[in-house]
DNA sequence: CGCATATATATGCTAGCGCATATACTAGCG
DNA sequence: CGCTAGTATATGCGCTAGCATATATATGCG
Protein backbone atom coordinates (compact mmCIF):
# COMPACT_ATOMS: atom_id res chain seq x y z
CA UNK A 1 0.00 0.00 0.00
CA UNK A 2 2.90 2.47 0.37
CA UNK A 3 3.56 3.13 -3.00
CA UNK A 4 0.32 4.81 -3.19
CA UNK A 5 1.09 6.95 -0.38
CA UNK A 6 4.52 7.63 -2.30
CA UNK A 7 2.20 8.95 -5.12
CA UNK A 8 0.27 11.04 -2.96
CA UNK A 9 3.32 12.52 -1.74
CA UNK A 10 4.79 13.46 -4.82
CA UNK A 11 1.63 15.15 -6.13
CA UNK A 12 1.04 17.38 -2.98
CA UNK A 13 2.90 20.23 -4.74
CA UNK A 14 0.38 19.72 -8.25
CA UNK A 15 -0.26 17.66 -10.64
CA UNK A 16 1.55 15.54 -12.27
CA UNK A 17 1.74 12.76 -15.00
CA UNK A 18 2.26 8.99 -14.49
CA UNK A 19 5.39 9.47 -16.57
CA UNK A 20 6.40 12.75 -14.12
CA UNK A 21 6.29 10.32 -11.14
CA UNK A 22 7.80 8.17 -12.91
CA UNK A 23 11.22 10.54 -13.85
CA UNK A 24 10.96 11.77 -10.21
CA UNK A 25 11.54 8.46 -8.88
CA UNK A 26 14.15 7.56 -11.16
CA UNK A 27 15.88 10.54 -9.48
CA UNK A 28 14.98 11.34 -6.53
CA UNK A 29 12.78 9.14 -5.04
CA UNK A 30 15.02 6.05 -5.46
CA UNK A 31 17.69 6.73 -2.85
CA UNK A 32 14.42 5.44 -0.42
CA UNK A 33 11.79 3.89 -2.68
CA UNK A 34 11.64 1.64 -5.44
CA UNK A 35 8.77 0.88 -8.25
CA UNK A 36 8.36 -0.51 -11.43
CA UNK A 37 6.73 1.61 -13.75
CA UNK A 38 3.82 -0.95 -14.53
CA UNK A 39 3.16 -0.33 -10.81
CA UNK A 40 2.39 3.13 -10.99
CA UNK A 41 -0.07 2.98 -13.42
CA UNK A 42 -2.03 0.45 -11.73
CA UNK A 43 -1.69 2.35 -8.52
CA UNK A 44 -3.00 5.51 -10.10
CA UNK A 45 -6.35 3.81 -11.49
CA UNK A 46 -6.96 2.12 -7.86
CA UNK A 47 -6.35 5.48 -6.35
CA UNK A 48 -8.61 6.97 -8.78
CA UNK A 49 -11.08 4.18 -8.19
CA UNK A 50 -11.19 5.30 -4.62
CA UNK A 51 -11.17 8.69 -4.90
CA UNK A 52 -7.91 10.13 -3.89
CA UNK A 53 -6.92 11.62 -6.80
CA UNK A 54 -8.74 12.33 -10.16
CA UNK A 55 -7.26 13.13 -13.90
CA UNK A 56 -7.83 15.84 -16.82
CA UNK A 57 -6.32 14.83 -20.24
CA UNK A 58 -3.67 17.13 -21.52
CA UNK A 59 -3.50 16.79 -25.55
CA UNK A 60 -0.38 17.66 -26.29
CA UNK A 61 0.71 18.21 -29.86
CA UNK A 62 4.66 17.43 -30.07
CA UNK A 63 3.96 14.40 -28.13
CA UNK A 64 1.27 11.75 -26.99
CA UNK A 65 -2.08 12.72 -24.89
CA UNK A 66 -0.97 12.37 -21.39
CA UNK A 67 -3.47 12.10 -17.92
CA UNK A 68 -2.11 14.59 -15.60
CA UNK A 69 -3.43 13.54 -12.11
CA UNK A 70 -3.89 15.99 -8.91
CA UNK A 71 -4.87 14.94 -5.13
CA UNK A 72 -8.65 15.67 -4.56
CA UNK A 73 -9.46 16.36 -0.45
CA UNK A 74 -9.79 12.78 0.39
CA UNK A 75 -6.29 12.21 -0.86
CA UNK A 76 -5.09 15.16 0.81
CA UNK A 77 -6.53 13.80 4.16
CA UNK A 78 -5.32 10.32 3.40
CA UNK A 79 -1.79 11.91 2.81
CA UNK A 80 -1.58 13.46 6.19
CA UNK A 81 -3.10 10.68 7.98
CA UNK A 82 -0.56 8.21 6.89
CA UNK A 83 2.12 11.29 7.44
CA UNK A 84 1.26 11.48 11.30
CA UNK A 85 1.34 7.82 11.92
CA UNK A 86 3.57 6.36 13.24
CA UNK A 87 4.80 2.95 11.56
CA UNK A 88 5.76 -0.13 12.95
CA UNK A 89 9.59 -1.01 12.98
CA UNK A 90 10.67 -1.88 9.82
CA UNK A 91 12.75 -4.69 10.11
CA UNK A 92 13.44 -4.42 6.14
CA UNK A 93 14.17 -7.84 4.76
CA UNK A 94 18.12 -7.43 3.32
CA UNK A 95 19.58 -9.76 1.48
CA UNK A 96 22.99 -9.18 1.60
CA UNK A 97 22.88 -10.15 5.65
CA UNK A 98 21.10 -13.23 4.80
CA UNK A 99 23.82 -14.29 2.25
CA UNK A 100 26.68 -13.16 4.72
CA UNK A 101 25.13 -14.88 8.00
CA UNK A 102 24.79 -18.35 5.86
CA UNK A 103 28.67 -18.13 4.37
CA UNK A 104 30.50 -19.85 5.80
CA UNK A 105 29.52 -22.82 3.44
CA UNK A 106 31.30 -21.54 0.93
CA UNK A 107 35.38 -20.53 0.79
CA UNK A 108 36.77 -17.65 1.99
CA UNK A 109 37.88 -16.67 -1.28
CA UNK A 110 34.20 -16.40 -2.61
CA UNK A 111 33.15 -14.64 0.65
CA UNK A 112 35.92 -12.01 -0.16
CA UNK A 113 34.62 -11.67 -3.75
CA UNK A 114 30.86 -10.99 -2.77
CA UNK A 115 32.04 -8.62 0.01
CA UNK A 116 34.29 -6.96 -2.41
CA UNK A 117 31.44 -6.42 -4.95
CA UNK A 118 29.33 -5.40 -2.39
CA UNK A 119 32.17 -2.55 -1.60
CA UNK A 120 31.88 -1.31 -5.54
CA UNK A 121 28.36 -0.86 -5.38
CA UNK A 122 28.01 1.02 -1.42
CA UNK A 123 31.14 3.04 -3.36
CA UNK A 124 28.91 4.23 -6.35
CA UNK A 125 25.39 4.94 -4.05
CA UNK A 126 27.99 6.72 -1.53
CA UNK A 127 29.54 8.88 -4.42
CA UNK A 128 26.15 9.49 -6.25
CA UNK A 129 24.57 10.64 -2.61
CA UNK A 130 27.91 13.01 -1.85
CA UNK A 131 27.32 14.45 -4.90
CA UNK A 132 23.78 15.25 -4.37
CA UNK A 133 24.53 16.37 -1.02
CA UNK A 134 27.09 18.57 -2.29
CA UNK A 135 24.70 20.46 -5.12
CA UNK A 136 22.79 21.52 -2.08
CA UNK A 137 25.63 22.60 0.05
CA UNK A 138 24.54 20.10 2.82
CA UNK A 139 26.48 19.81 6.15
CA UNK A 140 26.44 16.61 7.29
CA UNK A 141 25.22 16.14 9.93
CA UNK A 142 22.95 19.14 9.78
CA UNK A 143 23.79 22.01 12.13
CA UNK A 144 20.54 22.68 14.69
CA UNK A 145 19.42 25.84 12.81
CA UNK A 146 19.40 24.35 9.64
CA UNK A 147 15.59 24.77 9.07
CA UNK A 148 15.99 28.31 9.85
CA UNK A 149 18.68 28.37 6.75
CA UNK A 150 16.16 27.09 4.71
CA UNK A 151 16.77 23.25 4.75
CA UNK A 152 14.24 21.39 3.71
CA UNK A 153 12.64 17.34 4.33
CA UNK A 154 14.10 15.91 1.10
CA UNK A 155 17.62 16.77 2.67
CA UNK A 156 16.77 14.78 6.05
CA UNK A 157 16.74 11.81 3.70
CA UNK A 158 19.51 12.62 2.02
CA UNK A 159 21.88 12.95 5.07
CA UNK A 160 20.63 9.76 5.92
CA UNK A 161 21.72 8.08 3.08
CA UNK A 162 25.11 9.24 2.79
CA UNK A 163 25.39 8.39 6.47
CA UNK A 164 24.31 4.88 5.42
CA UNK A 165 26.49 4.49 3.04
CA UNK A 166 29.64 5.62 5.01
CA UNK A 167 28.42 3.55 7.72
CA UNK A 168 28.15 0.51 5.13
CA UNK A 169 31.44 1.07 3.18
CA UNK A 170 33.57 1.27 6.96
CA UNK A 171 31.61 -2.11 7.72
CA UNK A 172 32.25 -3.64 4.63
CA UNK A 173 36.42 -2.77 4.79
CA UNK A 174 36.20 -4.27 8.36
CA UNK A 175 34.65 -7.16 7.29
CA UNK A 176 37.13 -7.91 4.44
CA UNK A 177 40.10 -7.31 7.05
CA UNK A 178 38.62 -9.57 9.34
CA UNK A 179 38.31 -12.19 6.76
CA UNK A 180 41.91 -11.14 5.19
CA UNK A 181 43.89 -11.75 8.00
CA UNK A 182 42.17 -15.18 8.59
CA UNK A 183 43.49 -16.25 5.05
CA UNK A 184 46.99 -15.09 6.49
CA UNK A 185 46.87 -17.16 9.29
CA UNK A 186 46.38 -20.42 7.29
CA UNK B 1 12.51 -16.12 -3.99
CA UNK B 2 15.00 -15.22 -1.03
CA UNK B 3 12.65 -16.64 1.94
CA UNK B 4 13.44 -20.63 -0.17
CA UNK B 5 17.54 -19.86 0.52
CA UNK B 6 17.45 -18.50 3.95
CA UNK B 7 15.29 -21.72 4.79
CA UNK B 8 18.24 -23.58 2.80
CA UNK B 9 20.87 -22.04 4.80
CA UNK B 10 18.85 -22.51 7.85
CA UNK B 11 19.54 -26.09 6.68
CA UNK B 12 22.56 -26.10 6.18
CA UNK B 13 24.00 -27.66 9.51
CA UNK B 14 21.30 -30.64 9.42
CA UNK B 15 17.61 -31.16 9.72
CA UNK B 16 14.66 -28.99 11.07
CA UNK B 17 10.68 -29.14 10.78
CA UNK B 18 8.92 -25.99 9.30
CA UNK B 19 8.31 -25.47 13.17
CA UNK B 20 11.58 -25.27 14.33
CA UNK B 21 12.87 -23.38 11.17
CA UNK B 22 10.01 -20.67 12.70
CA UNK B 23 11.89 -20.57 16.11
CA UNK B 24 15.00 -19.81 14.20
CA UNK B 25 13.56 -17.31 12.25
CA UNK B 26 11.76 -15.42 15.04
CA UNK B 27 15.04 -15.59 17.53
CA UNK B 28 18.41 -14.99 15.53
CA UNK B 29 17.05 -14.22 11.81
CA UNK B 30 14.63 -11.65 12.03
CA UNK B 31 17.25 -9.16 12.62
CA UNK B 32 17.93 -9.49 8.58
CA UNK B 33 15.26 -11.07 7.75
CA UNK B 34 11.40 -11.27 8.41
CA UNK B 35 8.63 -14.19 7.67
CA UNK B 36 5.38 -14.98 8.07
CA UNK B 37 5.21 -18.73 9.29
CA UNK B 38 2.43 -19.90 6.70
CA UNK B 39 4.87 -18.74 4.04
CA UNK B 40 7.84 -21.29 5.44
CA UNK B 41 5.37 -24.25 5.57
CA UNK B 42 4.60 -23.28 1.69
CA UNK B 43 8.20 -22.48 0.84
CA UNK B 44 8.87 -25.80 1.82
CA UNK B 45 6.37 -27.55 -0.10
CA UNK B 46 7.56 -26.30 -2.99
CA UNK B 47 11.04 -26.44 -2.42
CA UNK B 48 10.67 -29.90 -2.24
CA UNK B 49 8.72 -30.42 -4.84
CA UNK B 50 11.57 -28.58 -6.85
CA UNK B 51 14.10 -31.06 -5.23
CA UNK B 52 16.06 -28.65 -3.05
CA UNK B 53 14.83 -30.50 0.13
CA UNK B 54 13.33 -34.12 1.34
CA UNK B 55 11.82 -34.55 4.48
CA UNK B 56 10.77 -37.94 6.94
CA UNK B 57 7.82 -37.98 9.20
CA UNK B 58 8.80 -38.08 12.61
CA UNK B 59 6.04 -39.50 14.98
CA UNK B 60 6.23 -38.38 18.52
CA UNK B 61 4.21 -39.12 21.54
CA UNK B 62 4.73 -36.16 23.56
CA UNK B 63 3.20 -33.84 20.76
CA UNK B 64 2.22 -33.92 17.26
CA UNK B 65 4.05 -35.54 14.41
CA UNK B 66 6.42 -33.50 12.77
CA UNK B 67 7.98 -33.56 9.10
CA UNK B 68 11.47 -33.22 9.44
CA UNK B 69 13.39 -31.43 6.62
CA UNK B 70 16.81 -31.66 5.49
CA UNK B 71 19.01 -30.13 2.15
CA UNK B 72 19.25 -32.48 -1.37
CA UNK B 73 22.10 -32.40 -3.20
CA UNK B 74 20.35 -29.95 -5.36
CA UNK B 75 19.34 -28.36 -2.47
CA UNK B 76 23.24 -27.72 -1.13
CA UNK B 77 24.57 -26.66 -4.48
CA UNK B 78 21.64 -24.33 -4.96
CA UNK B 79 22.66 -22.65 -1.13
CA UNK B 80 26.47 -22.44 -2.20
CA UNK B 81 25.18 -20.78 -5.65
CA UNK B 82 23.12 -18.29 -4.01
CA UNK B 83 25.78 -17.68 -1.41
CA UNK B 84 28.33 -16.75 -4.05
CA UNK B 85 26.70 -14.47 -6.24
CA UNK B 86 26.98 -10.98 -5.61
CA UNK B 87 23.38 -9.59 -5.24
CA UNK B 88 22.29 -6.59 -7.04
CA UNK B 89 22.41 -3.34 -4.86
CA UNK B 90 19.60 -3.43 -2.51
CA UNK B 91 17.70 -0.16 -2.77
CA UNK B 92 15.33 -1.75 -0.10
CA UNK B 93 12.23 0.74 -0.10
CA UNK B 94 12.03 2.49 3.38
CA UNK B 95 8.79 3.48 4.26
CA UNK B 96 9.98 5.85 7.32
CA UNK B 97 12.31 7.68 5.52
CA UNK B 98 9.40 8.28 2.46
CA UNK B 99 7.01 9.26 5.42
CA UNK B 100 9.63 11.93 6.56
CA UNK B 101 10.77 13.06 2.98
CA UNK B 102 6.56 14.32 2.62
CA UNK B 103 6.07 15.65 6.15
CA UNK B 104 6.43 19.39 5.23
CA UNK B 105 2.59 18.27 4.60
CA UNK B 106 2.08 18.33 8.14
CA UNK B 107 2.83 20.38 10.89
CA UNK B 108 6.39 20.44 12.89
CA UNK B 109 4.74 19.03 15.99
CA UNK B 110 3.12 15.79 14.21
CA UNK B 111 6.57 15.66 12.68
CA UNK B 112 8.27 15.49 16.39
CA UNK B 113 6.01 12.73 17.40
CA UNK B 114 6.78 10.27 14.51
CA UNK B 115 10.30 11.01 15.39
CA UNK B 116 9.81 10.57 18.71
CA UNK B 117 7.87 7.44 18.30
CA UNK B 118 10.85 6.04 15.59
CA UNK B 119 13.32 7.01 18.52
CA UNK B 120 11.47 4.85 20.97
CA UNK B 121 11.52 1.77 18.76
CA UNK B 122 15.30 2.15 17.75
CA UNK B 123 16.48 2.38 21.12
CA UNK B 124 14.55 -0.90 22.08
CA UNK B 125 16.06 -2.75 18.79
CA UNK B 126 19.34 -1.23 19.66
CA UNK B 127 19.27 -2.85 23.75
CA UNK B 128 18.12 -5.95 22.16
CA UNK B 129 21.04 -5.79 19.76
CA UNK B 130 23.60 -5.14 22.11
CA UNK B 131 22.41 -7.61 24.44
CA UNK B 132 22.68 -10.43 21.95
CA UNK B 133 26.43 -8.72 20.63
CA UNK B 134 27.38 -8.88 24.84
CA UNK B 135 26.09 -12.41 24.92
CA UNK B 136 28.74 -12.71 22.92
CA UNK B 137 31.23 -10.93 23.99
CA UNK B 138 31.34 -8.94 20.69
CA UNK B 139 33.95 -6.27 20.68
CA UNK B 140 32.54 -3.06 17.82
CA UNK B 141 34.32 -3.09 15.35
CA UNK B 142 35.74 -6.50 15.00
CA UNK B 143 39.21 -7.36 15.76
CA UNK B 144 41.34 -8.47 12.66
CA UNK B 145 42.31 -11.50 14.01
CA UNK B 146 38.35 -12.35 14.84
CA UNK B 147 38.49 -15.26 13.35
CA UNK B 148 41.10 -17.12 14.49
CA UNK B 149 39.61 -16.19 17.95
CA UNK B 150 36.40 -18.31 16.50
CA UNK B 151 34.16 -15.76 15.61
CA UNK B 152 31.17 -16.86 13.19
CA UNK B 153 29.50 -15.08 10.22
CA UNK B 154 26.51 -14.44 12.37
CA UNK B 155 28.42 -11.53 14.63
CA UNK B 156 29.14 -9.66 11.26
CA UNK B 157 25.39 -9.68 10.89
CA UNK B 158 24.88 -8.71 14.65
CA UNK B 159 27.72 -6.02 14.26
CA UNK B 160 25.86 -4.45 11.42
CA UNK B 161 22.88 -4.54 12.98
CA UNK B 162 24.46 -2.76 15.82
CA UNK B 163 25.95 0.02 13.86
CA UNK B 164 23.22 0.91 11.99
CA UNK B 165 21.02 1.10 15.08
CA UNK B 166 23.88 3.09 16.41
CA UNK B 167 22.88 5.18 13.34
CA UNK B 168 19.64 5.33 12.93
CA UNK B 169 19.40 6.57 16.81
CA UNK B 170 22.37 9.47 16.24
CA UNK B 171 20.45 11.00 13.15
CA UNK B 172 16.94 10.68 14.53
CA UNK B 173 18.08 12.77 17.41
CA UNK B 174 19.69 14.90 15.30
CA UNK B 175 16.97 15.60 13.27
CA UNK B 176 14.53 16.07 16.31
CA UNK B 177 17.12 18.87 17.46
CA UNK B 178 17.28 20.57 14.16
CA UNK B 179 13.38 20.64 14.36
CA UNK B 180 13.24 21.50 17.86
CA UNK B 181 15.72 24.57 16.58
CA UNK B 182 12.84 25.53 14.22
CA UNK B 183 9.98 25.50 16.85
CA UNK B 184 12.31 28.12 19.00
CA UNK B 185 12.86 30.27 16.28
CA UNK B 186 9.06 30.81 15.88
C1' DC C 1 -14.27 -32.43 33.04
C1' DG C 2 -13.35 -27.78 30.64
C1' DC C 3 -9.95 -24.55 29.32
C1' DA C 4 -5.58 -22.58 27.95
C1' DT C 5 -1.16 -23.24 25.96
C1' DA C 6 2.37 -25.37 23.19
C1' DT C 7 3.41 -28.14 19.29
C1' DA C 8 2.69 -28.90 14.40
C1' DT C 9 1.00 -28.26 9.63
C1' DA C 10 -1.91 -26.34 6.14
C1' DT C 11 -5.29 -23.52 3.13
C1' DG C 12 -8.11 -19.33 1.47
C1' DC C 13 -7.92 -14.82 0.19
C1' DT C 14 -6.35 -10.44 -1.38
C1' DA C 15 -2.90 -7.46 -2.47
C1' DG C 16 1.45 -6.21 -4.27
C1' DC C 17 5.47 -6.85 -6.96
C1' DG C 18 8.72 -7.10 -11.10
C1' DC C 19 9.38 -8.46 -15.75
C1' DA C 20 7.98 -8.74 -20.32
C1' DT C 21 5.28 -7.03 -23.75
C1' DA C 22 1.79 -4.27 -26.48
C1' DT C 23 0.29 -0.04 -28.39
C1' DA C 24 0.69 4.53 -30.30
C1' DC C 25 2.20 9.12 -31.32
C1' DT C 26 6.06 12.59 -32.41
C1' DA C 27 10.63 14.26 -33.74
C1' DG C 28 15.02 14.03 -35.79
C1' DC C 29 18.50 11.91 -38.72
C1' DG C 30 20.24 10.18 -42.98
C1' DC D 1 11.23 6.65 -46.74
C1' DG D 2 12.96 3.69 -42.72
C1' DC D 3 15.06 3.85 -38.28
C1' DT D 4 15.78 5.21 -33.56
C1' DA D 5 14.70 7.58 -29.45
C1' DG D 6 11.58 9.83 -26.48
C1' DT D 7 6.91 10.37 -24.63
C1' DA D 8 2.89 8.08 -22.76
C1' DT D 9 -0.23 4.45 -21.03
C1' DA D 10 -1.59 -0.23 -20.25
C1' DT D 11 -2.12 -5.55 -19.66
C1' DG D 12 -0.66 -10.54 -18.86
C1' DC D 13 1.69 -13.48 -15.95
C1' DG D 14 3.57 -15.73 -12.12
C1' DC D 15 5.50 -15.28 -7.84
C1' DT D 16 5.70 -13.48 -3.07
C1' DA D 17 3.64 -11.58 0.82
C1' DG D 18 0.82 -11.17 5.05
C1' DC D 19 -3.39 -12.01 7.60
C1' DA D 20 -6.92 -14.93 9.06
C1' DT D 21 -8.39 -19.31 9.88
C1' DA D 22 -8.77 -24.53 10.23
C1' DT D 23 -7.28 -28.75 12.18
C1' DA D 24 -5.20 -31.94 15.40
C1' DT D 25 -2.49 -33.77 19.34
C1' DA D 26 -0.51 -33.42 24.06
C1' DT D 27 0.25 -31.22 28.58
C1' DG D 28 -0.95 -28.83 32.65
C1' DC D 29 -4.14 -26.34 35.72
C1' DG D 30 -8.14 -25.92 38.47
Amino acid sequence: MTLQHVILGMLRRGPKSGYDLNKQLETTIRFFWEADISRIYRSLRSMQEQGWVEFETVVQDDSPNKKVYSLTEQGRSELKRWLAEPGKPSGSNNPFLAQLHFSDAISIQEQLHVLTVRREEVLESLAELERRARLQDLPVPLPHDALEQGVTRDKFSLEYGVRRMRLELDWVENTIAVLRADIDVD
